[in-house]
DNA sequence: TTGTATGCGTTATCAT
DNA sequence: ATGATAACGCATACAA
């Protein structure tokens, strides 16, 4: 049990406490002869570095918080790699904190975050309200990552654009009964649909919105109502790739054949629409990408805290697989 | 920028630090009309409780550390939700940490955990050897979900014994070259190997095993080579579902027909598993229960630290899907 | 290069 | 029920 301290080092290798802390953080300022006995008497005596009791000495510390909605979509994991990869090297530590899927865990998780004096937080497919998380920049710098927050740092893709390319793909197929099963409405999550929106109407084609969930199942469930529908879609647009996935478990539990009877697009890219089985044509939002420039944004609101709100939007592409096809007919 | 401190609010509210502390906490003996006042006065001044100085002041905390291998395989996932689902109610707070697939920052991810000075690590799919593993808990306490480790608290399914069904599965179906796309040799991580090697002896059939990795690119790397073969195997056994979407993706690049020609079994059944597209047979391991009985051990740990270690065992089934069928012959 | 003193925001132990 | 005060383990001037 965390016992020894830097005190019983110090005592141990003869020397003052304030030297056992340099050696430690290796500062300069200390004689290499020196350092190298107290850490080699620190292990000895098994010393473990306080980090709470330096977090508090230090007011803040080099820690960063980062809030993942959920663990079981993959496109937070890539998000998180870039986030990773980008803040290693600066010395930075980083504390997670995770959230559910319908968002109800945010805001609390997001004050734990807090609470641990993390210095900023980044966050991943915040469902808060743009007013709740004003609130919590308020005390703590906040980047958005894949969300625009009006007046926050955000790094996202053009969600706009990526629902527009979806939708152009499918009506370039031929298609016309195109239908869009949609998340949940919720700040800062609109814009898919709106995307959706702008290529139907601009074909000149009515849309044919069916209000979901994030999840696979309750996907499936709508899909299923959709395809039962008099004059059932033959395309459909799910918000992200998890309900893309329910589409086509509703598809294969009614022996719809996909592409030939009905094509589904995703939206993510996330790994499991890679699988060669499965083959998921969807929009490439780059994740990775995004959770390098958070990472790159967070570092530059802590140096600055009084610039202005850094924006980044990237622009997605299409990866066009085998679940898009022109329609029967 | 967390500047309002207990001593702020004490003094907005007219009482002491003390008082605030204790109210906080809602702890016995502060009146309830004072507590609501010092909750009214420090949720208007923008006050959020200092976790770091708490921690410090009371030694320790209730502050459990998790740490996941890789957050790209849904198995993790879904231990982290047992795990959350049995420690939220107890007011336990979480906080993360995410290795990598090939181990190498298990060890200063563990030690970071340390220094935040968690009351206890649940670690899920540690590639550490167990002497390490006995170093980090000789501070702390260590709960190794999905792996044994003598000594030490862990809750696992029985490898053996999921391997071996899945052999004897592949045997039943009438197949006689039968692959086991292995992992990297490491303590605790032998048993999926070992249960397959039992069911072949068993069966007086020829073991072939093929030496892979945790990656879905090297795994298909390795089953090309596979199916390269003069008489190449007509089944391969993975030894995790990531392994297995890379052989799926093998079988795809040439042109082999899975399962006609070839019959696949993962391990895991990870929910990309599960799609229907996809279909993979594998091994059910039960990730949500790994955790919820990790983190009831490490609960019963914390109560009493002399107690002699836990071992759980889990019994796995096999979920067979679409990728295994008798051989083509 | 090394040691000393003070403070970080809280909890905990006494009092009152 | 409430208040004063000493730890907690470390960082950080500042002095030597």
């Amino acid at each position: 049990m965390s016992h020894v301290t830097m005190e019983d080092v110090a005592k141990a290798a003869g020397v003052s406490r304030a030297l056992v802390s340099l050696a430690y953080r290796n500062a300069p300022g200390v004689s290499t002869a020196s350092r190298e006995r107290i850490l080699k008497t620190g292990s000895d005596l098994g010393y473990r570095h306080n980090r709470i009791a330096a977090a508090l000495a230090s007011k803040g510390g080099k820690t960063l918080g980062v809030h993942l909605l959920d663990l079981h979509n993959d496109v937070f994991a890539d998000m998180f790699d870039g986030i990773r990869e980008t803040l290693d090297s600066t010395g930075h530590h980083l504390v997670l904190s995770v959230g559910t899927i319908d968002g109800s865990l945010d805001l609390s998780a997001l004050h734990t975050l807090q609470q641990s004096r993390v210095t900023a937080i980044i966050a991943a497919g915040l469902l808060l309200s743009d007013a709740a998380a004003h609130e919590i920049a308020a005390a703590t710098p906040l980047i958005c990552a894949s969300r625009v927050i009006d007046g926050l740092d955000s790094v996202s893709a053009d969600d706009h654009e990526g629902a527009r390319l979806a939708t152009q793909h499918l009506i370039d197929l031929g298609h016309s009964r195109i239908a869009f099963l949609a998340n949940p409405p919720s700040d800062g999550y609109g814009l898919r649909l709106a995307g959706y929106h702008f290529a139907m109407r601009a074909a000149g084609l009515p849309p044919l919105v069916a209000p979901s969930a994030y999840s696979r199942d309750i996907a499936a469930r709508d899909t299923t109502a959709l395809l039962a529908t008099a004059t059932p879609p033959t395309a459909i647009i799910a918000h992200n790739d998890q309900a893309a996935f329910g589409a086509l478990d509703a598809a294969a539990d009614r022996g719809v054949a996909v592409p030939e009877e009905l094509s589904i697009v995703g939206y993510d890219d996330s790994s499991p629409s890679r699988a060669p089985g499965t083959a998921l044509t969807t929009v490439a939002i780059r994740g990775r990408e995004i959770g390098q420039l958070a990472a790159q944004a967070a570092l530059a609101r802590l140096d600055d805290r009084s610039a202005p709100p850094l924006r980044t939007i990237l622009t997605p592409r299409l990866a066009v697989r085998a679940t898009t096809a022109p329609p029967a007919r």
